[in-house]
DNA sequence: TCAATAATTAGAATTATTCTAAAAATAGCT
DNA sequence: AGCTATTTTTAGAATAATTCTAATTATTGA
């Protein structure tokens, strides 16, 4: 094919962020944007069934690749669920995942501004932290 | 071979706790006082490669099979560190666990006494939480 | 336009874990 | 103790998510 420029490798603000340092292609816009449009933290399959309805040709290992991409520069969240496969959020903000036992659903939970780490952790001393994940599994009491 | 009663296979406080409704078997036994004399977080190859100094015999499937059996009934408890592979704590208390990029150890985070999660985070109405993962990835610094 | 670099692709390989089915151990009777 | 039903262990096969490989295609920038 040649090298042929669409709307889609084009970048507008929605579903093609200039990311630091990261080569914008078609395939990583259209991974990024099935993110952003459903943002129900599907697993890399399931973004794979998804991208493949606008691009057809989109393979898995590319999924991969993009998805390993995005997690690297900081544009998507990488969120693990004991062994379950890994889930991709682009919610950037600090936050935690409840994971309902009954409907399946995954919610983000926002940590609470101002709340410190240290008021619940005995952290140990001269800890630098570069990531926490906190995960939740329980149900919802509809009352 | 003929039904033996071993000395291991008796119950001793220490290597052979009772554990509600479970029957503790000579591998059991085993794959819990691997866990309990190390205490670094093993995973379930290393658990395997352990036990087999004590018991040559055992297997894979039965470590797999031993711990799953801890785990569900709260003798143990399983930690997820992104896709690495399970490992395996036996600290019952509530607690988070700190991942120190350096070094690579597992650290025990305790949660302060009485310190309340949803002091930290929005959680969502009406969430009963069966259970809570806390896992920190950085440094020590130590100055 | 061309050369150099980076991304995509299909399919193979890897790896942790689970499954299967047969053998062994154990518990609960009498 | 002996008998039977149930549970556990075992080796090896199967599975599933992810990563790797090597060839093709796309992109950058001189």
């Amino acid at each position: 094919m040649k090298n042929n420029i669409t709307e889609s490798s084009k970048c507008n603000a929605e579903d093609c962020p200039t990311v630091d340092g990261l080569r914008m292609t078609r395939q990583r816009s259209e991974v990024y944007s099935v993110l952003m449009s459903y943002r129900d933290h599907p697993t890399a399959g399931e973004v794979f069934e998804r991208a493949k309805e606008n691009m057809p040709t989109i393979s898995l290992a590319t999924v991969y690749n993009c998805l390993e991409a995005l997690v690297q520069h900081g544009a998507v969240r990488q969120v693990n669920f004991e062994r379950e496969s890994s889930r991709y959020c682009p919610n950037l903000t600090e936050h935690g995942h409840f994971h309902d036992e009954e409907s399946g659903k995954i919610i983000d939970v926002p940590l609470k501004k101002g709340a410190k780490l240290s008021d619940l952790l005995d952290l140990p001393e001269g800890a630098e932290i570069d990531n926490l994940e906190i995960t939740l599994r329980g149900k919802i009491s509809n009352n």
